[in-house]
DNA sequence: AAAGAAATTCGGCAAATGTAGAATATAATT
DNA sequence: AATTATATTCTACATTTGCCGAATTTCTTT
């Protein structure tokens, strides 16, 4: 299955979508949204909308409610889409990408060794 | 330095000039396109006129032809743009981001010693 | 059953992105 | 100097994305 790449906003909401367990509503979304991150209730339906016309996650009424279920695993979305940026920006090369997070301080010591540890345990 | 995100046209013709030594002109560009990514010369020129507006290029005269010379470094922007593309997907980790390409066969096992030797050389 | 409260659906708008044709400028040829 | 070729600039248009208010539906409370 091949996904679309979602525009930010709306993954902002699958992610939310996927930490949880199950669907969630509109207002339980909402809840889970940075402080900083205030939109207004329309807005994030309409997301959800589109959500749902692209595919991602199915939509039930519960009364006057409805729940948003994803439908596309995180899993799957991700590996696609890291796949595919790991291509555009370095050639498909994972040590550059890392090489590059690196040198740019964007991962910490912890993370390298965590990262170690796990390649050593493949 | 902060840069924006660009947009995936606009990207594909900055790695050109990237991967470039020096300026292209909008042909040396053209030329550079894969086979299959064809698109009208005004459609280039109208990339990187956009690139110019937002910082990416500088824009050189010569005879009727321009030049156009990457005035962003490919490392700064990859770094930036690297880190934040984990923070979204992964929370910033590293480790889950190699794990999902792995998992999703993102990587060959090349990659993976090639990845363990740089890390280990740090 | 009416009135009120809360949620969703519709419609819409501005900015960004992808893409080109028409118009214009400029160099090369004849 | 005219004509032709070629490059760039302008203008424009369809889609997508980010965001919402108005209208409408549907539950709750009187």
């Amino acid at each position: 299955m091949e996904y679309k790449t979602l525009p930010n906003s709306e993954l902002e909401l699958m992610m939310i979508l996927w930490n949880a367990d199950g669907s969630m509503t509109r207002m339980e979304i909402e809840e889970k949204l940075p402080k900083r991150r205030t939109l207004s209730k329309t807005t994030i339906l309409s997301f959800l909308s589109r959500l749902e016309e692209k595919g991602f996650v199915r939509v039930e009424k519960e009364g006057r409610n409805n729940r948003y279920l994803p439908i596309v695993k995180k899993q799957d979305y991700l590996e696609q889409e890291s796949g595919s940026i790991l291509k555009r920006l370095y050639g498909s090369s994972v040590k550059r990408f890392v090489a590059s997070l690196y040198d740019g301080d964007g991962i910490s010591r912890d993370e390298i060794e965590e990262l170690k540890d796990y390649l050593n345990s493949l």
